[in-house]
DNA sequence: TAAGGAATGAAAGATATATTTCATATAGTC
DNA sequence: GACTATATGAAATATATCTTTCATTCCTTA
C-alpha cells in the first residue's frame, strides 16, 4: 500500500465492486483481505455500515478501512458506498428485494425450497416467543441459579445439546453434557438436589429422552423439555416444555431452529447472571489470548 | 406535528416501515407527505440518503427530514436507516398474527429482542441464498460422491459440525467427525485421494480450524468452510466458504443459523443420490424399529 | 382578516464520521 | 540479524451529518 494519500491507487476505472474486492482478496495486505473478505461476505449490509463499525467488525482501525477504500480505488469508503449504489444498482439491500429475489430463482428451480425458507422463518418467530412464555423466565432463573446443570440430546439431537452445553460452559460452571457411557442416567439422577435438566428431543427417535425426563423427576430434579410440536409425552414429564417447528418441506425434520432458542436462552441467562459472569468471561479472555481484539467475542461485547 | 423534540411520537415501535409511510402520506402535513412520498418511491435508495440529501429532493429543509422521521416513531433518519436493515415485516407471510403480536409486546418489554428476530430472520434469508451460489451445487455433488467425509467444529462449533454429522450418516457411509484425541488430524489426512473435509467455524476462537483447513489442502483434499462473515483466511484455505451472519443483538455472536445451513445441505445431498438413499432409509428403519408409524421421521416423509 | 397555534427553514451547536499525522510494528531483503 | 520500506493504530484534526433554537411563515378558525 502506497503512502500517498487522497490519490486512489487502485484499478482506475469503474470494475464492478465486487472484482475489485477479489483483487484485494488475492493480492492485499493481512488487513486488506479481512477487510475485503468481510465486505464481500456482507455486501448487502454495507449500505447500513460506516468506516468504523466494519472497523470494529473485522478487528482494524478506522483508518485503515479508508485507506484500504483508497487502495482498490475509491476516494474513501462514504466513496465507496457512493458507487455501491449505481455500480451494482440490482443488488438487493433490503429484506425485500432479497426475499423478490430468491422468489424469482425459485420460480426457475425449485420453489420447494422457497416455501421451505418461508416455513423456517416461522420458526424463528416460534422460537421467539417462547422467549415471551411465562414459564420462560422460571428457566432462565434456574439455568442461573442451579448448582448443576445436566443437558441431554440423543441421536440427531446430541449435537445441538453439545451446542448448548457448550456455550453455557462459557458462562457459568457446572454444566454437563449427560452421556451415554455408562448405560443409565446414574450421573443425573445422583447430582443432588439443586440440580437441573434440560433435554433436547424430536421426532420420537429415542425413548432414552422420556425415560431421562420421568426418572429425573422422580428424583426429584426439574426437567425442561425442548421439542417438536409433535411430542405427546412432553407435558406428563417435564416442568417445561418448548415446542420448536421442524419441517420445513425437506426430506425429514430439521430441528436446526433449536439451536436459535439455545442462544435466546443462553443470553437470557447471561443477563440474569449480569455482572458476575463478565468476570468469568474475563477470566476465559486471559486464558485464551486470543479472545482479545474482536468485536462478537465475549469480552469485547461485555466491555461495550 | 408536535413541537416537543426528542420523544419518537409516531407509531411506538416496530411497524413495518412502509406502513408508517403510508400513514404519514394519509395524515401527514404537507412537508410530511412530501417526504414520505419520495421516501416509499425510493426506499432501496434510502441507505445512501442523508437527511440532506433527501431534503434537497424533497424541497425541504433538512431539519424538517429529521423531524419527519421522528414522527413517524424513529429517533431520527440514522435511526430509520438503521431499522431498514433487515426489515421484513412487509411480507404477507410474516404478517401473521403471531408475528404481530410479539411487536406489539415488544413495545412493552424489549423491542430488542423482537431487533434480534429479525435480524435472525434475515440469517435464515442468507443461508437460503448460500444454497443458490454457484458453488453449492458442486459441494453438494462431492458430498454426494466423495468416499469419506470429513466434519470439523471447535469449540463452540462443535455441536453443529456433530449435529451435521450425525444427521449425514443416516443419508450415506463414511461420514466422520473430526477427533482431536489424536492431537493430530492424521485422520483426516491419511483418508485417501476421495476425501473431502466440511469445516465449521466462527470467531475466530479456534486456530485449530485454520491449521486443519492449510493441511487438507496441501494434501489436496477439497475443503468447504462455513464461518461467519468475519472470517479472513477462509478463502485462503477453502475450495469454498460460506458465511453465515452470527449477530443477532445478543451478547456474544451464534452459530445457529448454520445448524439451518447443515439441514439445507443434507437436503440437497439427499436429493443429489435420489432412490439410493431411500434403501438406506429402509433399511435403517427395521434396524430401528421405533421409527415407523411417525410422521417427520425419515420413513414417514420418504414415502409420501 | 386578525390571532393563535403549528410547521418550517436558516443557522448555530452537537454529534458522528472520515482523514491525516506521527510513532510503532511488521514484513521483506540482504 | 540489521536495514529498509511498507503497513498499521491512536490520537488529533477536519469534515459531514444531524439536532436544536429561534424567527418567520403558513394554516386554521372565529
Amino acid at each position: 500500500m502506497l503512502l500517498i494519500h487522497l490519490i486512489p491507487k487502485g484499478p482506475p476505472l469503474s470494475l464492478p465492486i465486487k472484482t475489485r474486492l477479489s483483487n484485494a482478496l488475492k493480492e492485499g495486505t493481512k488487513a486488506d483481505k479481512a477487510i475485503a473478505s468481510y465486505m464481500s461476505g456482507a455486501l448487502a449490509d454495507l449500505p447500513f455500515e460506516t468506516a468504523a463499525s466494519i472497523a470494529k467488525k473485522v478487528g482494524v482501525s478506522e483508518a485503515t478501512v479508508g485507506r484500504f477504500c483508497r487502495s482498490i480505488g475509491y476516494t474513501s469508503f462514504k466513496n465507496l458506498k457512493d458507487h455501491l449504489k449505481g455500480d451494482i444498482a440490482d443488488y438487493p439491500w433490503l429484506m425485500s428485494d432479497r426475499l423478490k429475489e430468491l422468489q424469482k430463482s425459485a420460480a426457475a428451480g425449485d420453489a420447494h425450497l422457497t416455501r421451505g425458507m418461508e416455513l423456517e422463518i416461522a420458526a424463528v418467530v416460534s422460537v421467539y416467543e417462547c422467549a415471551r412464555m411465562p414459564e420462560w423466565p422460571r428457566v432462565v432463573k434456574r439455568l442461573a441459579s442451579a448448582n448443576n446443570i445436566h443437558v441431554a440430546g440423543f441421536q440427531t439431537e446430541r449435537g445441538i445439546a453439545q451446542y448448548f452445553a457448550n456455550q453455557m460452559q462459557y458462562v457459568r460452571d457446572g454444566v454437563s453434557l449427560v452421556d451415554l457411557a455408562g448405560g443409565n442416567f446414574a450421573e443425573v439422577l445422583a447430582s443432588g438436589k439443586d440440580s437441573c435438566l434440560l433435554i433436547f428431543e424430536a421426532r420420537r427417535y429415542s425413548r432414552l429422552a422420556k425415560v431421562l425426563a420421568q426418572e429425573a423427576q422422580a428424583t426429584g430434579i426439574p426437567v425442561t423439555l425442548v421439542t417438536d410440536p409433535f411430542c405427546d409425552w412432553g407435558h406428563d414429564v417435564a416442568d417445561e416444555v418448548f415446542a420448536v417447528p421442524t419441517q420445513f418441506n425437506q426430506f425429514w425434520d430439521s430441528t436446526a431452529q433449536m439451536a436459535s432458542l439455545c442462544n435466546l436462552l443462553i443470553n437470557s441467562v447471561f443477563m440474569e447472571l449480569g455482572s458476575d459472569v463478565e468476570d468469568r468471561l474475563s477470566r476465559f479472555a486471559e486464558l485464551y489470548g486470543r479472545f482479545t481484539g474482536h468485536v462478537g467475542d465475549p469480552v469485547a461485547q461485555v466491555a461495550k
